[in-house]
DNA sequence: CGCGTATAGTTGAAGGCTAAAGTAATTTGG
DNA sequence: CCAAATTACTTTAGCCTTCAACTATACGCG
């Protein structure tokens, strides 16, 4: 129900609006592109689970609080670099607090913010298990694309993303206080 | 977490298994595709849920069930190609039941093997509400890429998701019985 | 100033997903 | 031809996410 339908339901010429029916080409892309959404998230969590412990969402936090300055990002920009809704990042950094690898900070400067901050232990797990969690992205991912691919992907998946998420290119960096 | 760290921890000369870390292009790349995989199905969803009650996910499986002989399937097929473990599938299936959009049928031949039927309401429904999806998935997906754009994408996606699912290209058309 | 609105974040309930275990029928291998 | 293993599917429980409601602070402006 994505390409076009049979020829007979096409006839009615003064039907208005027909729906604009994918090609074949952008059929096959999107079938692709949604099976790769629904099973690649999966695959880098049995990975993660097992040997760290962890979501593909909950280490992404992490990955993104890391490399933030001072390891620390309020609780708004961390939900944009992780593509989340606030909510979701709430529930997520409770669990990671309870870990010990998160800890919140009220903000100093605006009092209805809170800062979420990479404790060491955190940083120390992170570093522990970055290794095999990016070995399984290369097997998975890089070491079947060669440097063209990786390029051309690239620039597509930038425009479609630009166009879901027009605040993401816009992230600040820092924390606030 | 992704990229290399900085000069002063590689320096190391007897390091083994120096992590294969990602190149700048990569992890470009790799962060565009964690955002589409996060934030995709989100959009998609809102536009479904409103308009016609139906998850993502949901909208698939039908898609899939209507496109097949019979628009009958048995469930291992339907799972393949829904990209979805059987559980999750019989999950979904019992709530499309509920609305009655699918039927569960006995398999004759195979007395283990349930079929999948996609009910005259369930069509009618689906085909209701289709162009309002492809709309939005034209919206949100094509009309940002050209047509050398998404024949690049194809190709890479078409390698990521053979490598992540080998099982996919060897999906069955058929039903039980 | 003070009122309305926007921003920042948390929480609780409802529902969906995953993993593991359970049932049942069929195939395989001795 | 029977036991063991495999396949097909369902179910239960627990976790995660979403949605809506709620608190609290900051900003805009007449």
């Amino acid at each position: 129900m994505l390409g076009s339908p049979p020829a007979e339901r096409i006839g009615a010429v003064s039907e208005m609006k027909q729906p604009r029916w994918l090609t074949p080409n952008e059929r096959e892309m999107w079938m692709r592109l949604v099976g790769i959404t629904f099973l690649l998230p999966g695959v880098l969590e049995t990975q993660l689970k097992r040997d760290a412990g962890l979501t593909f969402f909950e280490y992404h936090v992490l990955a993104m609080l890391s490399e933030a300055d001072e390891r620390t990002r309020s609780m708004s920009d961390l939900a944009r670099w992780s593509n989340s809704s606030l909510s979701r990042l709430s529930h997520v950094v409770t669990r990671l607090e309870k870990q010990g690898w998160v800890r919140r900070e009220a903000c100093p400067d605006d009092r209805r913010a809170t800062n979420a901050v990479l404790t060491e232990e955190g940083f120390a797990h992170l570093e522990a298990h970055a290794p095999g969690h990016v070995d399984e992205v290369r097997r998975q991912v890089f070491d079947v694309l060669d440097q063209d691919q990786v390029r051309a992907m690239s620039e597509g998946l930038g425009s479609v993303l630009a166009q879901i998420d027009p605040g993401s290119s816009a992230a600040p960096n820092g924390h606030c206080g």
